[in-house]
DNA sequence: CAGCAATCTGGACTTTGTCTAATATTCGGA
DNA sequence: TCCGAATATTAGACAAAGTCCAGATTGCTG
């Protein structure tokens, strides 16, 4: 199983997603590296060799991912949102300083005794993060 | 123990913080409630009566009490931080509709298995975050 | 009162993200 | 193949959160 542009076709399809060279770019960006990216970032890497993808694609297109359930969402830093290729349940290790995420298997993780939900409401996830800093 | 202006200012100076009706008031509006405020909230709420404090000063002592750990960062909404006056381990629900934060007492919370740390760093914190919908 | 440090302020600025109206592309049917 | 509708992309205006700065205020202390 390869990251290639052609593979990111038939996964975008198999996501009910149209697959278009700009959906293509971005997919493959975020699959290639399997890394957390910021819309910034994305940005960055698609038009790298020559300007293709303006701002407001990467913004629908990462949104339209996200509803697709093609990628999640980590909400960590407070001043921008990271897309996260890996959507299998895991957890995240986040270095305040460098600002660098990494992934911590689910796993063998275990979170136990939370108190019921209020009545009505269901879990939509559970986002475990572990913030870390140097010892200076 | 009642959060009287005047013991706003005791609270204050044991963390080491200069008491001035400013901080007075922002530390009122927090440890009174004591609810998730972001900036923009504890902006309206002070100067609700008349404008007294500037969008600078509301920012810089929120960050002034962070840094002395009066309070803490809540970062569960992309656009947006809250700033908790509950400093004691808990977690948190967040119900992703509304927006309505609420705290998860940590006490039978328990975190297992989680993998040792990378040489060189300590944990800062262990946030963990519910997040919620309601059943449509 | 005068001097000094700490604090506060308006407003310009930056960054992240959204919105819109116009344009371009895609695709199925005649 | 050609056409029209639906879908996708775009530049750039806009909005909201947060930062920054240089000047004004405040509250000491001598
Ligand atoms: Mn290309
Ligand atoms: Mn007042
Ligand atoms: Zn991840
Ligand atoms: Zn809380």
């Amino acid at each position: 199983m390869d990251y290639t542009r052609d593979n990111m076709a038939g996964l975008l399809r198999s996501h009910d997603i149209n697959p278009t060279h700009q959906r293509i770019e971005i997919a493959h960006a975020l699959f290639s590296r399997q890394e957390h990216l910021s819309a910034d970032q994305v940005m960055a890497i698609v038009n790298t060799r020559h300007s293709e993808t303006s701002k407001a694609t990467v913004y629908n297109t990462l949104k339209l991912f996200l509803e697709k359930g093609l990628v999640r969402e980590v909400i960590v830093d407070p001043s921008k949102v990271f897309f996260d290729p890996n959507t299998s349940p895991h957890h995240h290790l986040y270095e305040v300083d460098s600002g660098k995420l990494s992934d911590i298997d689910a796993e063998h993780v275990e979170i136990s005794g939370l108190p019921p939900l209020p009545a009505g409401m269901v879990t939509e996830g559970i986002d475990l993060i572990v913030r870390v800093r140097r010892t200076s």
